[in-house]
DNA sequence: CTGATTTGCAACCAGATGGTTGCATATGAT
DNA sequence: ATCATATGCAACCATCTGGTTGCAAATCAG
């Protein structure tokens, strides 16, 4: 199960351009903190909290290589994210077509 | 089609805990910022901020009604954004699957 | 017209957040 | 052992953001 808390603290790590340029260098391929900061213009230490956040949520998970920490982009989480949304979304469409189903059948008496 | 950007601006607006309340408040019915503000600890400002952030990202749309102006949820917003992040994190999943190929074929030799 | 209600706008405030620098610590290679 | 490289931690800073109060403007009802 994915509780509400969970997809708005994934929504929130998502909602931010710098951790889309992070997860789409992990998307192609694992990486440490170090190699990513000579991919992006920023700190290790700034991508260093980044990944801290993505890892809080589920996004990425760690694993040693020697003596660096690589990361790698972990799809189950992004997907159970999209399947609560996706229902969410759903759900807020069923209301509306009631209401239209109900809005017609009144304007019936024409 | 839903761009990269719109994916994560989307995402940004759900990463917080009082737009979560309004929309769940307007997944249920239509209500204008003054009627949030009765249901929620919040000043109709406050309110009247997080619908028009909802808004700009299409989350929720607006409507007169004699002198308030009521919003709607809108689940289309929502599912697209769902169906995007469901693709990226299944091409996720598609790297990590191959390199586990790769390591299983690798591993054949004992 | 008058009064009540609702929206709209601007200024302001405190805390969260993204980013930096600097230094300490651990580990691999020679 | 030594040197280079990688991570870990803390302090610090500027800006963004969620929230407030106060006031003006518009609109419906009597």
């Amino acid at each position: 199960m994915t509780s509400s808390a969970q997809v708005m603290a994934v929504c929130a790590a998502l909602g931010d351009e710098t951790r889309w340029q992070i997860l789409e260098r992990l998307g192609r391929g694992d990486h440490s903190a170090s190699a990513l900061a000579e991919m992006l213009p920023l700190t290790r230490q700034a991508i260093a909290k980044h990944l801290a956040a993505l890892q809080a949520v589920g996004l990425v998970e760690s694993y040693r290589a020697g003596r660096e920490l690589r990361f790698r982009a972990l799809g189950a989480q992004l997907s159970a994210t999209a399947r609560a949304l996706e229902e969410i979304g759903a759900a807020w469409d069923r209301r509306l077509a009631a209401i239209k189903t109900v809005a017609e059948s009144l304007s019936e008496q024409d």
